[in-house]
Formats: structure tokens, C-alpha cells, sequence
DNA sequence: GTAGTTTCTTATTATACATCAATTTTTTTC
DNA sequence: GAAAAAAATTGATGTATAATAAGAAACTAC
């Protein structure tokens, strides 16, 4: 119970459990390791769970009527990643996710996280806390989307997430700023001749 | 209080509250009326409330370095509003909300919904669930931003919301959706002649 | 360590949209 | 209901980035 112990301490950082409540916590989530290009959910699956990552890289995509790919969300270790537009009305995924760097994470039913919530109020302040943060993120990354050029959208990706650049290709940076590869390579150009 | 009380059940229609919960609820509500132009909040204020509308239309933009205008998010009726990367953290404001069709509106603070949540769980599952929603709209939004071209994103505005439209000026739509006035105009012309 | 695949870069041309400028239409105000 | 102000439209021109095509560089695998 070691190891469980300390990644459910670990995805909850900040709060104190007690052994009981650990062990119904653990009960419901289950390991999973991934290998790059793994897929873990697909267009039209119906999304019963999300994941928290513990180390490696995974994105989230949308594949438009022209099959280009359209990145909406990665995730590294302490994240969480699913079709969100799925997950919250157990509907099916219009995104795909697939793993991207050899990774490891811990997957949980909304079934069981909702049964959780009743019976530990803290997980669902918890899981409140972090939507509000997300809910925060995202209307800037909508301010962001709508005030920057391409380039300072490039330089505040980088900025934001450090991490994540060493595990993603460029191309899926491209396809998350919303450019082709092509205008993401000129801009990296004129930035190192800055 | 009866007329309290009816926005309370108005706010939170799905839940049942005893008459204790609600007189709770309504204390820590504080009613206010806009006119069209009214600031409910500017850049640099810290944002300790958000706001229910019950009647009406506000809508949040920022403003860029070159003094350009990008709306977030537009507010009609049972809507919430507030400069949600401020708001959660009770910090500073980086933009305006302004009113623009006299409106009605329910005040409530953060620290208030706290003390709420801790005595009324169900109140903060309300919350939750409603945050999952708009998360959810978020990546929708993200998904259609990257995806559709600007045909495509003023139509489906349209559509999703149909109400909204006629309160709001096309250049607000404009400023939504990314485009400049003039560009707005074209695509209306375009889609009238078809 | 060579062959094959994937990713990134560079060049050329095409296009959607911005910018600038002027006019028309709609709304507001007294 | 006329005058003023605000909003929407239209036209001409400029610009960033897409699309297409080809080649170079960086990984991958046997």
C-alpha cells in the first residue's frame, strides 16, 4: 500500500486524509502506463474517466472536417488530462488523446469520483479549486488567442510551460498555437537571430 | 423576503433549500441595477464579487497594448459574470465589464460563497457542476476557435447564442469572434446574399 | 553505420484579413 | 423630427500567414 499511499498524497498535495479515506481513495483509481503513440481515447468513445498524469507527456487533439489536427490540451506530470467536453456528461469524445512521451497515469471513473465527493467533502473543494484555476487559465488563453501575434503566442507558450517543450515536437507546438509548421519554423528562426 | 426568495430558487432551480438555507443564501446576495455604459469593473480593481444577471446584457473585454478591444465573454439572463483570472484569487482585475443593456444583477463575494459552501455542500456542488460546463464550453470554444474559419465562428456565435445577438453590437460581436468590424461586415453581406 | 523515416527548414505563390479612408445607415438626443 | 453621434458598410491597398513544393537535418532501426 506504500506506493499507492504516496501518489494519492501526491495528486492531493495539500490535503490531509486520513488512512481510511486513503484507502477508499485508492480503491477507485488505477494505474496505467502508456508507450508513445498510444492511444487512450478516441473520436466517438464514450468518456467514462479522466487521468492524472505522473510523469511523461500526453495531448489532446481535434481532428477538423479537412483531417488537420488541432492540439487543445497537453499534459505533463500533475496533470490531468481527458475529452472534457466528454468527460463531465459521460458523452463521446470528439478529441483524441494519445501519449506523446512514454508516461504513466493514474485513471479515475466519474462514476467514482462523484461517490467520492459525497463521501469526502475535501475532494470535491479540492477538484472545485482546481476547475476554478483551469476556469482562469482558460480565459486567458482566450485573451491571449485573441490580442497576441503569432510570435508573442510562441514566446508565452515557452514561457508558460517550460516543461513541456523538451517533450513535444514542434509541429504539435504549431498545431496548438493554431500555425503550420512552416510560419512556427520562421518565427523560431527570427527569434534566434534576435 | 418573498421576492428574495424567488431569485434565490430562480439561481440554484435545481436544488431544495429549507427555509433557514435560503434566508442564509439571500444575506449574503446584494441586488444591483445597471444602465447601458455602466463599469461594473475595471483593470486594476480586485475583484472580491461575481455577479448573477437576471435581466439584461454585460460583457467583459481586454484591452490590448495597442488600446484594442477583445471581448471574453458576453452575460445575459441566468448567466455569471466577473474577471475570472482575478476573481478566484481575489486579485487584480486586467479587465472591464461593462453594462451594455440596462441590466439587473445579484452581487455575491467570494469570501460569501466560501462560508456557504462550508455550511451548505450543496451549494458548492451546484458550483462544481456549473464550472464543469462552462470548462467544457472552454475547450469547445478553444476547439472552434482553432478549427473554424471566421464564417464558420460568426455562425455558430449566432447560433449558440441566438439571444444574444440582438442585444449586442456587431462590433462586439467582431471584437468576440477576433475580426474587425469591417471584416464582420463582408460576412454578413456574403451570407445574406446566399 | 547505412537506409529509411520523420521532422524541420527554406523558397515561391496565393489568400484571407487588416488597415486606411470615405460614405451611408441607424440610433440617440434635445 | 431635425441635428448630432454612433455604427455599419464599401472600396482600395498592404501584410501576415496559408498552401504548395522541395530539400536538409535529425532521429530510428536493422
Amino acid at each position: 500500500m506504500d506506493v499507492q499511499k504516496s501518489i494519492i498524497s501526491a495528486i492531493f498535495k495539500e490535503i490531509y486524509f486520513s488512512e481510511e479515506e486513503i484507502v477508499m481513495i485508492e480503491n477507485k483509481f488505477e494505474k496505467i502506463s502508456l508507450k508513445k503513440k498510444d492511444v487512450l481515447l478516441k473520436i466517438g468513445d464514450t468518456v467514462y474517466s479522466q487521468y492524472y498524469i505522473s510523469s511523461g507527456c500526453l495531448r489532446t487533439y481535434f481532428v477538423d472536417n479537412l483531417g488537420k489536427e488541432h492540439t487543445v490540451q497537453f499534459a505533463v506530470k500533475d496533470w490531468w488530462i481527458s475529452d472534457y467536453t466528454a468527460f463531465f456528461s459521460t458523452s463521446k469524445a470528439i478529441m483524441t488523446i494519445d501519449c506523446i512521451q512514454n508516461a504513466s497515469a493514474y485513471k479515475v471513473s466519474k462514476k467514482d469520483m462523484e461517490s467520492l465527493y459525497a463521501k469526502i467533502p475535501q475532494l470535491e473543494t479540492f477538484f472545485r479549486q482546481k476547475m476554478e484555476v483551469a476556469f482562469a487559465g482558460f480565459q486567458k488563453r482566450i485573451i491571449g488567442n485573441l490580442s497576441q501575434s503569432t510570435k508573442e503566442k510562441y514566446t508565452s507558450f515557452i514561457s508558460t510551460y517550460p516543461n513541456i517543450e523538451q517533450s513535444v515536437k514542434n509541429y504539435h507546438i504549431a498545431s496548438y498555437l493554431g500555425v503550420t509548421t512552416e510560419t512556427l519554423s520562421r518565427i523560431r528562426k527570427e527569434i534566434a537571430q534576435e
